[in-house]
DNA sequence: GTCGTATTTGAACGTACGTTCAAACAAATT
DNA sequence: AATTTGTTTGAACGTACGTTCAAATACGAC
């Protein structure tokens, strides 16, 4: 699929050790040292190819992000009109789930650094927005589109849910294999996507009928 | 609802401080410095309170889950027999959502302190799983009591996708105010929550259905 | 092959980190 | 009032941090 060379370039070594260890302790758990240690090159390197720290961060962030965008526009333009629900899901979310079971080791760890990016509020502009607005926008276009008695702020939340079910999904942290004494695994990424996938579909679908989503403060019923 | 004492003690004032800062930068993106001057304490009150900075990190998050926890299990006994669906998910989110919206601002860092802890493997066992397993628990017990046909790993993956669509949203990150255009405000928890849960109980519902699963790998038609 | 640019090296800069400790102070017990 | 126990103080420990820099090496254009 890529040209993938030989032997990789000091840049790329860099952002691959940084993207692994980011993934593993967070930005601020991961010094430049252990990055260019695990990268095996010179510490003075990093400041070298990519200025200060937080600079290689957005640099590890956007080389993926980029590939990943790319791709799930390519569905949405695949899609029939009018697509189905779940389509329209599977569209954004295949790309990923894909390339997390398939991408290597490099797209994992990708996948749990963006879960740990979108939940908090540090990177949220420089990063989730920054990146990954367009394609969202894209997402709600299509979702609006194919849902038009709905309200949009609707559709907004909708997307928000399935992000956050998305992403801590992809992250593989384990606590579902925990939680589940085993029963479940996380790194089944294909099994439960086809679990997720309608699970999503069915909530948008819920969420989208005006008379079903009670807009007046009233108590679940029991 | 608690006695809280008109000047609050050391310990308070230091877990106070390193649950506002944690949460804004997470566990390495913070000092004990920087946490004792928020306290407006000596930097060694802190090892002399709680020992070292993980244990300090534990203790906050231990303070407010015991109380959380307490309090869905309230709910859940007050379930009627056969609870709803949306009932049973209620009784599981809704503790949450309230502190997080009238509980003060501790109860706001908490959430968005618990949304990182929950997408970073590092503290997935000690502290996801230690304290929020038993709760877990018992929320599938009433799922599969009320979804007697239901794949017990089905319920297992809800209750994942639940989780993430919770936490990232009780996070408040603003992506989704930035994404919408301001459409959507993180902050309206109350009004969003009617989304969500409606949501979620469409996504189990449609997920606990045997024949609306597909086991096989099987491209999502479009 | 020589020159100019790009990359790599190794060391050092000042700053901040978590942790420890003896001494000072406060509170409670006898 | 004396003694014990529990807190607080201020300073210091050794280590690691991100960043910088001049010198050394590799590379591409001519």
């Amino acid at each position: 699929m890529k040209p993938e060379p030989a032997v990789k370039s000091t840049k790329d070594r860099i952002l691959d050790a940084a993207e692994r260890l980011f993934a593993e302790s967070g930005y601020d758990g991961v010094s430049l040292r252990e990055i260019t240690r695990a990268a095996g090159v010179e510490l003075a390197l990093a400041n070298y190819h990519f200025g200060p720290k937080s600079e290689l961060f957005l640099a590890v962030v956007q080389r993926r992000a980029a590939e990943l965008n790319e791709e799930r526009m390519v569905l949405f333009e695949a899609l029939p009109q009018p697509p189905s629900l779940a389509g329209l899901i599977d569209a954004f979310a295949r790309p990923f789930m894909e390339k997390s079971l398939r991408g290597g080791p490099g797209w994992k760890s990708y996948a749990r650094l963006i879960a740990q990016v979108s939940s908090s509020s540090r990177w949220t502009e420089q990063v989730m927005s920054a990146q990954f607005d367009t394609v969202a926008s894209r997402f709600i276009d299509g979702a609006r589109a194919l849902l038009p008695g709905a309200d949009v702020k609707d559709l907004y939340w909708g997307f928000h849910f399935m992000l956050g079910a998305m992403l801590i999904t992809f992250a593989e942290t384990g606590r579902v294999d925990l939680l589940s004494g085993g029963r479940c695994q996380s790194s089944r990424l294909d099994q439960l996507y086809e679990r997720m996938v309608p699970f999503l579909a069915a909530g948008f679908e819920q969420i989208a009928q005006p008379e079903a989503a009670p807009r007046r403060s009233r108590r679940v019923r029991s």
